[in-house]
DNA sequence: TTAGGGTTAG
């Protein structure tokens, strides 16, 4: 039993797994609840949660140890369903949960985006207000489910703060649009007795692309190894070029490219790609979609981007043999899709799906929502409808149907006056709905926070936290 | 003082 708890955390691939597991079963050692905790750990670090529960589903004998390992793995995994589905099982049969079960729930709330489940979460932590880690998992919590303030009270209040302390918060605040007091809070960091590490580094510079801080974000990068001690990795410079290619500094972010001694990634062509756009460059395009599309063929993203580039250049032609090429290779671009809660209930809105029950009651509110915002001053932006890829009838409709204006609507529809619209979508917003929803914040007096996969919108009073750079 | 579970980025 000691050595197998022992060396399953030493094994090296799957395939070592599997083995020692076989060899687990040849010494009847499976029923060991320390044994059977180091098994659903490793398939658990090796990506495997369903093998993992399969060794938690197959037998009986169990502890407070081994329900944390089976829910942690699948917390971890990003399953935070079935995280919250096992946590529930492990309290009907008797345990209490102690600070490592409610670690991985709040992780799983994370990563469902799911605030009011995190605040009930946090019922549950009360008790442990000490616990460091528990602390730092709430402050993730928070600040990825658009609490941030609910994250800066804790923070504030914690009496013990470690690096993971820091660096949640100072990216944290970024992610939800404070890129300066993000930079001001690693500066009480450097004035802490605390080392900042390569993730932290990864918040400052994040931060600045944000913020479009380009000084800011070079003298950082700069710095990095003389002041830390911190090589930067290729994360860092993925986090440069977006800096730079959002400012406008496409020759400067090619530079880096060609110095930065790493094999530039598909990500990194595509932040550069998506800099072309925004700075109108159609040969740098032409040249950043080309390395995307080497590294991968499918990549739809880059196809629709590259198509919007020549549209706004008005290359029709291209845009035509884009479509062409995107047909033969069967090659779709993912459908826009937002989340809002509602009721202890998800509701999803994805653009062209007409199946939500209230979907015609949500589309004349939004009618006339449109209706009242264009007498407010509104106009459509017409250069976020994808003119090449959708037919002419459609064109209209795929902008006013965005998924994230019929989440809003139906947020405005459902939720109690006062409260804030909280909503997560699964691709960036567009310049037309982002103007949609900062109109609507002033014309209906709501605040409304849109979290898309890379960071928080948080509208109030005609205006939006990102300060329109995004 | 022979063994198992939790937090930060992309």
């Amino acid at each position: 039993m000691f050595t197998y708890s022992s060396v399953l955390r030493a094994c090296g691939c799957v395939s070592h797994l599997v083995q020692l597991h076989s060899s687990i079963y040849k010494h009847g050692l499976e029923s060991d609840v320390f044994v059977r905790s180091a098994l659903i750990d490793a398939y658990s670090k090796w990506g495997l949660p369903q093998e993992a529960l399969c060794v938690f589903d197959e037998m009986p004998t169990g502890d407070l140890v081994v329900w944390n390992s089976v829910i942690s793995a699948f917390a971890q995994n990003s399953n935070g369903h079935e995280a919250l589905h096992l946590f529930k099982r492990m309290k009907r049969a008797g345990f209490d949960p102690e600070q490592s079960s409610l670690t991985s729930v709040l992780s799983a709330c994370t990563s469902l985006a799911l605030l009011e489940l995190g605040r009930q979460a946090h019922v549950h932590v009360f008790k442990y207000h000490q616990d460091l880690i528990l602390n730092n998992a709430l402050l993730d919590m928070y600040c990825k489910c658009g609490g941030v303030e609910d994250a800066n009270t804790i923070f504030t209040r914690m009496a013990d703060k470690d690096v993971v302390s820091w660096s949640t918060m100072i990216a944290g605040l970024a992610q939800n649009g404070y890129s300066r007091e993000a930079l001001k809070l690693f500066d009480s960091m450097k004035d802490s007795s605390t080392q900042p590490n390569y993730i932290t580094l990864l918040g400052v510079l994040f931060a600045c692309s944000h913020a479009g801080l380009v000084e800011d974000g070079w003298c950082h990068f700069r710095s990095m190894k003389k002041l830390y001690g911190i090589e930067p990795g290729r994360e860092h410079y993925a986090c440069m070029l977006d800096l730079l290619a959002r400012a406008g500094k496409l020759n400067k972010a090619v530079e880096l490219i060609n110095e930065m001694g790493f094999e530039p990634d598909g990500a990194m062509w595509r932040t550069l790609l998506d800099g072309c756009r925004a700075h109108k460059n159609v040969d740098l395009a032409m040249h950043a979609a080309e390395q995307i599309l080497k590294l991968n063929p499918q990549d739809a993203g880059s196809y629709i981007l590259l198509s919007n580039i020549y549209a706004n250049a008005g290359r029709w032609d291209d845009v035509a043999g884009i479509r062409k090429v995107m047909n033969e290779k069967g090659i779709k671009k993912q459908p826009g899709c937002s989340w809002i809660e509602v009721g202890k209930q998800i509701h999803t809105f994805v653009l062209g799906d007409g199946s939500h029950p209230q979907i015609n009651e949500i589309k004349i509110q939004l009618e006339s929502l449109i209706q009242r915002l264009v007498r407010a001053g509104y106009v459509p932006d017409l250069n976020f409808v994808l003119k090449d890829l959708e037919g002419e009838e459609q064109r209209e409709d795929s902008l006013r149907y965005h998924s994230e204006k019929l989440a809003v609507v139906f947020g405005l529809m459902n939720l109690p006056k006062g409260q804030t619209i909280r909503i997560r979508k699964n691709l960036r917003i567009c310049g037309d709905c982002h103007l949609f929803v900062k109109l609507a914040t002033k014309l209906e007096k709501r605040t409304i926070v849109i979290r898309d996969p890379i960071r928080y919108h948080h509208f109030h009073d005609g205006a939006c936290s990102c300060g329109d750079y995004w």
